[in-house]
DNA sequence: CGACGTCATGGCACTCGGTTCCCTCCGCGC
DNA sequence: GCGCGGAGGGAACCGAGTGCCATGACGTCG
């Protein structure tokens, strides 16, 4: 009781709430195990299980406000050095490598959540906030840039989209293989689309008339694109043009 | 009681219970409100109040349930002459149209939801499965492509996302102002991004001058721009217009 | 050593959302 | 008349979540 006291270890109760919770979870069902059977498996007071987590639902994602805490810090620590698309993909990394760090439990809950309509529902809200943090970011980097807070949200529900569906994809096969390479294509498909290269490697050759990538400090800004369809009448393209480029 | 009562007015209960909710959530709060407030206010029994609503959440989104219906229904009657990104972006429309259909209500419950947790967390799950439902029209429109899944599920996620920064922007300007504009060109920005060029038709080059709206049935979607910001790199507008007209 | 404050825990009672079961009432056709 | 089915109401019940207080362990101070 000496390192691990106050630094670390603090809950040796809430560890096995949780077990306690998925054994029962697992074995019978989330909607037929009650708080007090969790409790009294536990062998603790009902009460104190509402110390640990305001909710049945929270004792199953026992992690995600840690985790959450640790992708605001990391947003927090960013500067203007960091392209803003790829830090929010590398802030998502962030959950998928929560989720990696306890592949079985992970594969647990899963199957819980899926087929549970109220913890779908609660892990939403949960992932909610995750987008939030994101968007919240952007924002801060889009500020003043034409549909700064348009492009902040969409980004964001882009990268959590794409996240989610890695992430879904390596739990059902119950956490076999390499769950960052799904990731890293999934992402890499959003910052395609809104971002700016990913790492300028020997790819750029060719559209090199004269300024290479240098610092990769370009921002997607830099470009703004007005593609007219063929066919488009003439007044189409100048009207979009006018509200892109904007008069407010 | 002749016309209305088969064909439309079918509950006057189901309207007595929203008027009666609203009116007590808006004077004291909906966590101060219980449903046996809601009920003796509006007369009828406590069982009667859970035959309508399945939940105390479900009276504040009391259309949403048959606005969903009506999004499945318009993505069912697809066919493949329909761009699938300007489709579900249609689709998202609907959405805004239902919430216009009663500006005043619907401000109420956007200042509702925006601070009680509770709701928040309801409406997280009721966009959730319009997203879904969007993400599944496009799964199988990009059944068979590279990506499928990956590309239906974020760009589901990026149309309800603009579609949303759009309908809160004007639920904040408490419903002033046209709504259709604001989210017509968040979406457009979407379709910029993601969406493919039409079927390509026989003349390109040229845009006709001097068109004037004719029907006015010109769409958004008909002009998608590419713009190069004065000194930006020539590889960021390749990349740019790569992505926007999608390689797969 | 004993009094005291603090903190984690347990126990109890209460509120409220949601469900189950059963009853009444009303209009319908036989 | 009778039965019958569906809409509504009422009472009891369950379980999640909260407030209040007692208890017991531990550390500090007198």
């Amino acid at each position: 009781m000496s390192a691990t006291d106050k630094a670390e270890a603090k809950p040796p109760m809430r560890d096995a709430l949780v077990a306690a919770a998925f054994r029962l979870f697992t074995e019978r069902g989330y909607e037929q195990t009650t708080v007090d059977d969790i409790v009294t498996l536990a062998g603790v007071g009902r009460r104190s299980f509402f110390r640990y987590f305001p909710s049945k639902d929270d004792v199953v994602f026992p992690d995600h406000e840690r985790c959450l805490a640790d992708m605001t810090a990391f947003l927090g620590a960013s500067g203007p050095e960091h392209e803003p698309v790829r830090r929010v993909c590398d802030a998502a990394r962030l959950v998928l490598l929560m989720y990696a760090e306890n592949p079985s439990f992970s594969v647990q809950r899963y199957r819980l959540t899926k087929q549970v309509p109220g913890l779908r529902a609660y892990e939403l809200s949960v992932v909610w906030r995750y987008e939030r943090a994101l968007a919240e970011y952007l924002r801060g980097r889009f500020a003043g840039g034409r549909d700064g807070n348009l492009r902040a949200d969409v980004i964001a529900a882009a990268v959590v989209a794409a996240h989610n569906n890695a992430l879904r994809s390596w739990l059902r096969s119950d956490g076999q293989g390499e769950a960052t390479a799904t990731v890293d294509h999934a992402l890499g498909y959003v910052q395609a689309a809104f971002g700016s290269p990913p790492a300028p490697s020997a790819d750029e050759r060719r559209v090199e008339p004269g300024n290479p990538p240098r610092g990769a400090a370009e921002r997607p800004e830099d470009v703004v694109v007005i593609v007219s369809r063929r066919g488009a009448p003439l007044w189409r393209v100048v009207q979009e043009i006018e509200t892109t480029l904007g008069r407010d």
